[in-house]
DNA sequence: CCCCGGCCTTGACCGAGGTCAACCCGGCCT
DNA sequence: AGGCCGGGTTGACCTCGGTCAAGGCCGGGG
């Protein structure tokens, strides 16, 4: 918070009503004076700049965020220092669900690069869940969203051979900024090489290899953090190049 | 535990004020009429058989489920027919959550012995938590454990090696077993070893290994499907003899 | 009672990907 | 401008655990 951006994002002061994400976040499917209320829980806008933590693991939990603009990472820190990525969030996407279970944040939320952040105190909105009931149905709807994303993101882990992951990861994302109404084709991978191969359970190296192969391919063309998608086509088949589990009558 | 015990189970009928889950499970924190009217929301208790489904992938959602005695297992299933499981259940769980995003269920659920299962209909829960804030936010509390559960479960999916695996698996059961009151040092695997390695991302190969190393190592005694921890202080530092990830500065 | 079919175990082999090491490259600071 | 430093890439090697194959065990049905 600090440049001359800020003049901006304070422009834009709260407000769901004029927010691009109106459709796609809390407020969906929301209207009128509700639409108002809601927009009063939402406490400040924090920005975050890049590394910046938006709540650290062992915090006391105390609000529930959606990103606004830029994204975050969040990840599990164990005893030894060793790190797990857990995801990457976009604009509209709900952080901070973990923290609920015991009042303390399970993981840790920290910016990839300079970022505008909804803040919803927990304690109020709860106040509003209580009185609308149409709000409390789209909370349930994302966290159910993101229950499902991560049961994907299982099936990835325990199952995918390297290539199929980042493919994978790749596709999710760029179907992520077509959410968004982003050119889903020209990604800007605002996470590192090393938080990439957390995410996806694998070695560093070989992601970069990984990279260079699929851009050698001619699928991919890959500077630094700007990948743009050559053949989707390419990319959509190495998703599911997985052996058939070799159980009964398969088709295909 | 089936032929006899069904008759008990139809004279338990629906009554969360009785049920030994009682501090567990949703009613926790709820008492007097709020109580009442949970109750009366429970549909039926369903009874499922070993192997039967409680809802398929791709059906249509109308209801959350709690397990009340037995168990499940949820997994999805891929075009290939390829299966990865998604996690077991033990009684006072709650099911189905992955569903409510878009009305249809995203996984399977089955049973993995005789089981009890109580049955939350969406549209009368739904009317319940619009007058009850407190039966609210407890539904957000279990859900928000669920999700940092699986957050768990992809540090272990993401980082560590099999036998770490292994323990983690082990200890994680016998920790939900001790907080329903059971005896954590004897674990009745309910799932099948092909179960356990698509749920912990090996090969069952390798999860038989591990079990006669285990138990050659004098930490567990293995019987089919019965699993005594007989060393539990071991089985503890088995769950992290991770590499320290090279780090700054590492105290331990 | 015996046979059959899952499920599980055990052994031998092999390959995907992790590890180690060297190097490169671009941004930033002096 | 030069040097440094963190992130990224590339290559060589090796290991963990997956795969393949061959039984063993147990339970259920004829």
């Amino acid at each position: 918070m600090d440049t001359s951006t800020v003049l901006d994002l304070n422009q834009l002061r709260r407000s769901c009503a004029s927010c691009a994400l109106h459709e796609l976040c809390l407020p969906a499917g929301i209207d009128g004076e509700d639409l108002r209320r809601l927009d009063d829980t939402i406490r400040d806008k924090r920005t975050l700049d890049r590394g910046e933590p938006l709540f650290r693991q062992g915090g006391q939990f105390h609000a529930l965020y959606v990103v606004r603009s830029g994204s975050l990472r969040t990840f599990v820190e164990d005893a030894s220092g060793n790190v797990q990525v857990l995801g990457f969030h976009l604009p509209g996407e709900l952080v901070g669900v973990d923290a609920l279970a015991n009042d303390h944040h399970a993981s840790q939320a920290e910016a990839l690069e300079r970022s505008s952040i909804c803040e919803l105190p927990y304690d109020r909105l709860n106040h509003l869940l209580a009185q609308m009931p149409s709000l409390q149905r789209q909370l349930m709807r994302v966290v159910s969203r993101e229950v499902a994303a991560e049961h994907q993101h299982m099936v990835v882990m325990g199952r995918q051979p390297a290539q199929e992951r980042m493919a994978i990861f790749l596709r999710s994302l760029s179907d992520r900024y077509a959410r968004l109404h982003r050119d889903g084709g020209t990604l800007n991978l605002s996470m590192s090489r090393y938080d990439i191969a957390s995410y996806l359970g694998l070695a560093v190296e070989t992601v970069s290899r990984l990279f260079t192969r699929m851009e050698e391919a001619g699928i991919l063309e890959v500077s630094r953090k700007s990948v743009t998608i050559l053949r989707s086509d390419l990319l959509e088949e190495m998703c599911s190049s997985s052996r058939t589990s070799s159980k009964k009558g398969e088709a295909l």
